[in-house]
DNA sequence: TCCATTCTTGACTGGTCGTTCCATAACTGT
DNA sequence: ACAGTTATGGAACGACCAGTCAAGAATGGA
C-alpha cells in the first residue's frame, strides 16, 4: 500500500512521555523530542500531530500505566489496610528513586489552570483513583476490616490527596523515614 | 547623586511575583514581565538581574508573605486544633478562589529537580512550616490539648504534606465540600 | 514492472526567546 | 552651572522556537 514507518509508534510515544516527564511541557522543545525519540521532525508531526497533541497522548499513556499499577496492587488478596499501605510504600519508593515525581501532578500544577484538555485528563485521573480506593474501602467494610462508621467516599478522597502531598513533599526532602512517618499517620485513620 | 528610579522596586517585584505565579517560570517571558511591571527592559535587568534572579526574588517574596500569614494564624490565642483548622480552611479558600494554586508548590514541581536555588527555597519553606506546626503542637501538649502519645515532629510533617495534597487536589476539583472532607479527616488524627 | 501511497529528509519560515549595547535623559552634590 | 552618576529607551544580537515545504525514498498491490 505504502511505505511503512521505520519506528514503532508505541515506543516513540513512550520516549516522548519520558522526556516530558523529565522536563515538563514548556521546557521540552520539539528539537529535544526529535533527538530523544530518534525520529525525524516530520515523522513526529505526521504521527502525533503538534506538540500539544503529543503531550496529551504522553500524559494519557502515563495515566493509564500508573493507574494500572495501582489497580493491580489493590486487587491482591490481602487485608485492605495492607494493600493501601503497599500503594503508599510504592509511591514513596518511586518518589525517592525518581526525582521527576509524578507527571500528572507536574502537569496539573504547570498547565491545568490554563489548558482544558490537560484539566480533563487530570480530573479523570483523580476520579479513577478515588473510585479505586472507594471500591476497596467498601469491600473492606463488607468484610468487617473497616469500621462501618467510616465514610468510604471521603476517605478515598483523603487517600488520594495524601498521595499527592507525599509526592510534593518528596521533592523537598529525600528522607525516606519522614515520608514513611507521613504515610503511617495518614493510614492511621483507617483503624 | 544620580537619576532616581521612576518606579518602586518593591511594587515591581510584587508584580513580577504575581505574573510568575500566574504563568510559571518557563511560560513567562521577559517581554511579559516588561509589559506587566510597566518598566523598561533595561531597568528590569539593572534592578533585578536576569530572569532567573528575578524569579528567585519573586519566589522568596511569596514564601515570606505566605509564611507570615500562617504564623499569624498559629499565634492566635485559641485552642490549637482550632488554629490548625483555620490554617486548613484558609488554604482551601485560597485554592478555590485562586486557580493559580501555590507558587512554591508550582515551582517545586516545575523546577526543583533541575535547579538547586529553587530547591533551596522550597526546602527552607518546608522547614519553616514544619517548625511552625511542631512548635504549636508542643505547646498543645504542654497545655493538655494534645495527647502526649502523639509525635509532634511527625504530625507537623504530616500536616504540611496534607496541605500540599489539598492544593494539588484543588486543581482537579473546585468542590469545596470535598476539600473540607479531606481537611476534616486530616485533622481527626489530632484528637 | 509500474503506479499510488506514505514515510523520510533537510532546508526553511516567521516569530519569539533572553540578553546586551549605546546614546540620551534626569537627577544630586558641589 | 557643571560634573558625576545612574536610569531610561529603543534598536539590535544570535539562538532557538513550533511548525511547514518540497523532493526523494521505500513500500504493497495490480
Amino acid at each position: 500500500m505504502a511505505r511503512p514507518k521505520s519506528f514503532k509508534q508505541a515506543e516513540a510515544l513512550e520516549k516522548a512521555m519520558q522526556l516530558f516527564w523529565e522536563k515538563g511541557f514548556e521546557a521540552t522543545s520539539i528539537q529535544d523530542l526529535v533527538d530523544t525519540i530518534g525520529i525525524n521532525r516530520q515523522s513526529l508531526y505526521n504521527t502525533f500531530g503538534d506538540k500539544k497533541q503529543l503531550f496529551l497522548q504522553s500524559l494519557d499513556l502515563y495515566r493509564t500505566q500508573g493507574l494500572e499499577g495501582i489497580l493491580q496492587k489493590l486487587a491482591e488478596d490481602e487485608p485492605v489496610q495492607q494493600k493501601i499501605a503497599d500503594v503508599f510504600r510504592f509511591i514513596i519508593d518511586a518518589s525517592i528513586h525518581d526525582s521527576r515525581g509524578c507527571l500528572i501532578a507536574n502537569s496539573t500544577l504547570e498547565l491545568a489552570n490554563h489548558d482544558d484538555d490537560v484539566a480533563t485528563i487530570v480530573c479523570d485521573n483523580l476520579k479513577n483513583y478515588e473510585d479505586a480506593f472507594r471500591q476497596v474501602l467498601l469491600e473492606a467494610q463488607q468484610k468487617g476490616e473497616l469500621s462501618p462508621d467510616k465514610n468510604p467516599d471521603a476517605i478515598a478522597r483523603y487517600l488520594f490527596s495524601s498521595l499527592q502531598g507525599i509526592r510534593v513533599t518528596a521533592k523537598a526532602t529525600n528522607d525516606r523515614a519522614r515520608l514513611e512517618d507521613i504515610a503511617a499517620i495518614t493510614l492511621s485513620v483507617l483503624s
